[in-house]
Order: C-alpha cells, then sequence, then structure tokens
DNA sequence: CCACGATCCTGCTAGC
DNA sequence: TGCTAGCAGGATCGTG
C-alpha cells in the first residue's frame, strides 16, 4: 500500500456502519477528523496497519480473524461487510471489509499517543530483533505455556496461532512447555523457526486458507506450504507419526506428538 | 503470575 | 435437502 497511497490526501471517511470497530472515536468523528490528512508513511507493526498523516495523527487498522483491507478505483461499489472506506484525492479508495466484525481502527491525534499505544501492548518484533538471545530473555521465568505466551503481543508482536504451531514443530517444542523448561538449544531452534516461518509467510503473500486476500485483491501461496497447523490425520512430514490437534488455551493446536513430546523422553526422539 | 471461560461476530462445513 | 454443532487467522476481560 506504501506506492499508492504515500503522498495522497484524505478526502472521506464513509460506510462508517459498526461504531464497535471504533474503540477511541465516533464515526463522526473520524468521517469529520479524516479529511484533509496527507498520507506521508505507511508501515506495519505487529499486526496493525498503520497510517500516518502530515501532521503526526495516525490511523491504526487491525484485522483481527476475518478483515480485509482493499484498494480500489473510485466509485467501487463496496461489498458486503464494508465497514469503512477510505477515500483518497486521485480516484483512489481503501475499504475494509471485515464480516465478523471483530477488525478495529484506532485514530490518534498526535504521534505520541499512538507511540504510547504501541508500547503499551505490543513486544518486539521478530524479524528485527529477536536475536536468540532475545527469545531467551523473554522465556526466562516464565511459567507459562510457551504457545500461549508467543501468541501474547505484548511479548512478541505479529505472531498468530498458526505461526505459532508452524515455528514450534520447525524447533521441536511441544506447545505445553513451560517457557522456562526450553533449552538453549530449544530456544535457538525457536527464535529460527519463528523469523522462518513469518518471512515465508510474507514471501508467498500470505495464507490464504479462508478469505484473506491482500490490497489488490489476491490470495496467497502459504496454505500449500503449512507443515502442520491444519493436518491434523495426516503424517508428519518430518517423521511419519499422524499429527494430532490439541487444545493449549483455547486454541485448536496442531503438533506431531513425536517430534514434539511434552516430556522430556529419554529416547533420542527427534532431532529437527 | 497464570489458567480458564466468556465475549465480541458471521460464515462455512461436516455430520446427521 | 435441510438443520445444527462446531470451528475459524484475535484479543480482552473477569474470576480464581
Amino acid at each position: 500500500m506504501r506506492q499508492p497511497l504515500i503522498g495522497r490526501r484524505v478526502t472521506g471517511a464513509s460506510h462508517l456502519d459498526w461504531p464497535n470497530m471504533l474503540p477511541n472515536a465516533t464515526s463522526e468523528e473520524l468521517a469529520r477528523l479524516l479529511p484533509g490528512r496527507r498520507v506521508v508513511d505507511v508501515q506495519r507493526r505487529g499486526k496493525l496497519l498503520l497510517l500516518r498523516f502530515a501532521d503526526g495523527s495516525a490511523l491504526a487498522l487491525h484485522r483481527k480473524m476475518s478483515g480485509n483491507l482493499l484498494l480500489q478505483p473510485a466509485g467501487t461499489l463496496p461489498r458486503p461487510h464494508t465497514h469503512l472506506v477510505l477515500h483518497f484525492e486521485g480516484g483512489l479508495e481503501l475499504h475494509f471489509v471485515d464480516p465478523r466484525k471483530f477488525g478495529r481502527v484506532y485514530f490518534f491525534p498526535t504521534a505520541s499517543e499512538l507511540a504510547a499505544f504501541l508500547e503499551a501492548r505490543l513486544g518486539p518484533e521478530p524479524l528485527d530483533d529477536l536475536t536468540e538471545e532475545e527469545l531467551a530473555r523473554l522465556l526466562r521465568g516464565r511459567q507459562r505455556r510457551v504457545k500461549p505466551l508467543l501468541l501474547d503481543q505484548r511479548v512478541l508482536a505479529g505472531v498468530g496461532n498458526l505461526y505459532a504451531d508452524e515455528a514450534l514443530w520447525l524447533a521441536g517444542v511441544h506447545p505445553a512447555r513451560a517457557a522456562s523448561s526450553l533449552s538453549s538449544a530449544e530456544a535457538r531452534r525457536l527464535a529460527l523457526a519463528l523469523r522462518q516461518v513469518l518471512r515465508e509467510g510474507i514471501e508467498r503473500r500470505g495464507t490464504s486458507f479462508s478469505s484473506y486476500v491482500d490490497a489488490a485483491g489476491n490470495r496467497g501461496d502459504n496454505q500449500a506450504h503449512l507443515r502442520v497447523y491444519g493436518r491434523a490425520g495426516q503424517a508428519c512430514l518430518r517423521c511419519g507419526a499422524t499429527i494430532v490437534r490439541i487444545l493449549i488455551a483455547q486454541r485448536g493446536s496442531w503438533i506431531c506428538p513425536r517430534c514434539q513430546p511434552l516430556e522430556p523422553s529419554s529416547a533420542s526422539g527427534a532431532r529437527p
């Protein structure tokens, strides 16, 4: 979205039909405050898309489970479940389409308010800052199970359910292991695995097993390359054991019970 | 500090 | 064919 949006001025905001989408503003405020603001940067932080405006104000958009952001020519008829259309000069629109209505749009009048918001709820970026030492530091002393810890955005930003499962499988770590129980070798493998699965997901332009599309409406390819997520009943790609689905912190979690033992087994086990 | 359940929503699909 | 239970890429809140 950077190329099409940077430098463009907002001319309007419409189709704001879902107040719960706006935790810190009203529809009327957005429609009144946004026109005239010029986009100077488009960034990602964790799972948030940030639109920064010339005066330091910003929008932060979270797609949650079902949201899609589509760049369309002006005048495109919004599809069902569209809850925000941002109009830009030059005949461009950004449509926020979200059937489940879990998505959120935050408005921040100043850069420092945005910074405080991000600081309060997001940990380090795995692709920028996650050395093995940093992950070891994040795990140290935590009695929490490792998967819920990885999914906690305040601990580490941007890792979701499927990437957590993929990384834990690659690293040969059971999702219910206590975070502090990981050996330094396991922590090292996990740090590398997290970076790998996120990098692959981006290279493949996302995981579209359901409705995800990018801003141009194109599906990603990553769903065809998942190693463990959603593969219950199928053979583990590494050892041939049957992949199972378990519940960890109420989230579906797919594991290979042989490559990812819960108890440190005396048998040699998998050397992923 | 941590686990768990409920909550916010709609759509899809597997199973009957 | 039609119904229903269960599940879904997320995150927050209250309770214990």
